[in-house]
DNA sequence: CAGTGGTCTAGACCACCAC
DNA sequence: TGGTGGTCTAGACCACTGC
C-alpha cells in the first residue's frame, strides 16, 4: 500500500486513512480493526506509530479498545439533550435523566450510587448561597443507555429544604425532584446552565468507561425559585462525543 | 527525585506532577518549563515519556509549545459567553463577537476573511430551509483577544434577503446584523443553539493556533423571525479550554 | 551553531483476553 | 498459550529558534 509521506506526520495520515475506511464501510460498526502489528506491516511503519494513530481515533470516540481482544468501530449516535424540553418532559413524569435516551430509542437505566447528607463542595455551596461546607442533600447517580454509561449526575439541595422529604428516597415519583420542590412551595422558576469542556478525572474516566483522552462536558445546572433563591444544583459530567446540547430562547429576555 | 511507579503509567504520573508544579507556582504563567531532556534526566525516564506527558498538558490547554524555543505555562482565563446577554449587548451597538472579550477586560479584534456570495453548505442550507447549494451571503471572521485567536465565526444569510443590503459591507454599524435584519422587517425573534464538541480540522487548528489535540466547541446558532422563518445561521468554532458557555431560561417555556 | 520540541523505529516487557 | 493492546527505552533524524 502506498501513501503515507512526511509532510503531515505519518500517524496523522494513518488516522485519516482509518477514519476514511470507517466512513466508507471498509470497517463496519462493531467490527474489529486489523491488529496493530498487522496494520504496521500493511503500512510499512512501526507498531508504535499505528498505536499513536489509533489514539487519535479513540479521542474522537470513533473506536473502542478492549485490551487483549482488539480495537472495534463504535456506532456513534449522538444523544440530543434539549435543555428546555427535558424539564417539560420531566413534568410529565419520567425521570429527567432518562428523557433523552428514551426519545433516541435507547434503553435507559439509572443507578443511584449515593443519596444522603454531605458537606457541600465549594462551587455548590456558592451556587446555593450557603457557607462553605454547609450541609446539603446529595443524590449521585450514573445514567446508562443500552448499558453504556452516558453521564454522571449529582444533584444537590440545601439540607434545610430537603431534610425529611421524599428527596431522600430513591424513587421520587412522577414529576421528579422539581415536582417535589413545587409541593414544598419552592418550585423552580428560572434556570441557569454553565457549560465547560475538560479532561476527566481518574474516577470519572473509570465510571464512564472512557477511551483514552476523550474530553468531557461539564454542566453546572442551577435552579432558582420565584423569589430568585437557589433551590437545586446539578453537576453533569458527560463524554463529549456522545452528546449534542440544544438551547432555545426568545429575543425578549425577561429583563 | 522519587515517585513515578508503575500502577499509573509514568507519563500520567509525570503529567500530574507537572500539573501540580504549575498549580503551586513552581512554574509560573508565561515562564518556560524545563526542557524535555532536562526533565527526563531529573525524573529518570526517557524523553519520549516526558514528551507524552506534556502532550496531555497541551490537550488541557495548560501549556503552550513554541517549537525550537520551549514549553511555556499558559495563563488560562476562561471567557464567559452568555448566550442571552451577548445579543442584548449587541443591541447596544458593539460588535457581537467582541462583547465577551471586552467584558473580560481583554483587547478584542475581529478580522474578516471573507464576505460574499457562496453556495450554502448542506447543514446551513437545511437550517435556512433552502435547497442544497442555494446562494447565501457568508461573513467569515476570526476573533482574537489580546491577539490570541479565540474563535472562528461564519454567518450565513439567505442571498435573497441579504443581497444589496449593508450585510455585504464589512462595517455593519451599531446593533450589528440583527439590527439590519430588523430594519428589513425580518428581525430575529427566536434563537436556537446546538452545541457539540469534537476535533478541529487541519485548517481550524491552524487558524486557531491550537495546541496538539485540544478539542473544539462547535455552536450552530440559528435565528428565526417572528413568522418562524430562519433568517440567519452562525457557525462558531472555539478552542474548548478558552470558554464557558452560559444559558439561562425561565420555567414557563413559550410553549 | 547549539538547544528546543516532533517524530519514528526496533526491541522489549507487561496485562489482559480467548481458546 | 498465543494474540491483543499499553507502555517504555535508546537512539536517531528533522525543523525550528535564538544567538
Amino acid at each position: 500500500m502506498a501513501g503515507i509521506q512526511p509532510p503531515k506526520s505519518q500517524y496523522q495520515q494513518i488516522a485519516d486513512l482509518l477514519r476514511n475506511r470507517i466512513d466508507d464501510g471498509t470497517y463496519t460498526p462493531a467490527s474489529a480493526l486489523p491488529s496493530e502489528p498487522e496494520l504496521a506491516r500493511e503500512l510499512g511503519v512501526s507498531r508504535v506509530t499505528v498505536n499513536r494513530a489509533i489514539g487519535l481515533l479513540r479521542g474522537e470516540g470513533l473506536v473502542r479498545v478492549r485490551r487483549g481482544s482488539g480495537t472495534f468501530v463504535r456506532a456513534i449516535p449522538r444523544i440530543l439533550r434539549d435543555a428546555r424540553r427535558r424539564f417539560e418532559a420531566r413534568e410529565e413524569g419520567s425521570g429527567a435523566g432518562d428523557v433523552e435516551a428514551r426519545t433516541m430509542g435507547l434503553r435507559p437505566r439509572t443507578v443511584y450510587t449515593e443519596i444522603g447528607r454531605t458537606a457541600a463542595p465549594p462551587e455548590v455551596a456558592e451556587a446555593l448561597d450557603l457557607e462553605a461546607g454547609a450541609a446539603v442533600l446529595v443524590r449521585r447517580r450514573r445514567l446508562y443507555a443500552n448499558d453504556e454509561p452516558t453521564q454522571l449526575a449529582d444533584s444537590y439541595y440545601p439540607w434545610s429544604l430537603a431534610k425529611g422529604t421524599k428527596l431522600e428516597e430513591e424513587q421520587l415519583g412522577a414529576g421528579g425532584s422539581y415536582s417535589l420542590l413545587r409541593e414544598l412551595g419552592r418550585g423552580p422558576a428560572r434556570f441557569r446552565e454553565d457549560v465547560t469542556v475538560g479532561s476527566a478525572t481518574g474516577e470519572e474516566a473509570a465510571a464512564l468507561d472512557l477511551e483514552g483522552t476523550v474530553p468531557v462536558i461539564r454542566i453546572m445546572h442551577v435552579a432558582h425559585d420565584a423569589d430568585d433563591a437557589p433551590v437545586a444544583v446539578m453537576l453533569h459530567v458527560m463524554p463529549s462525543h456522545l452528546w449534542t446540547l440544544r438551547y432555545e430562547w426568545a429575543a425578549d429576555g425577561e429583563a
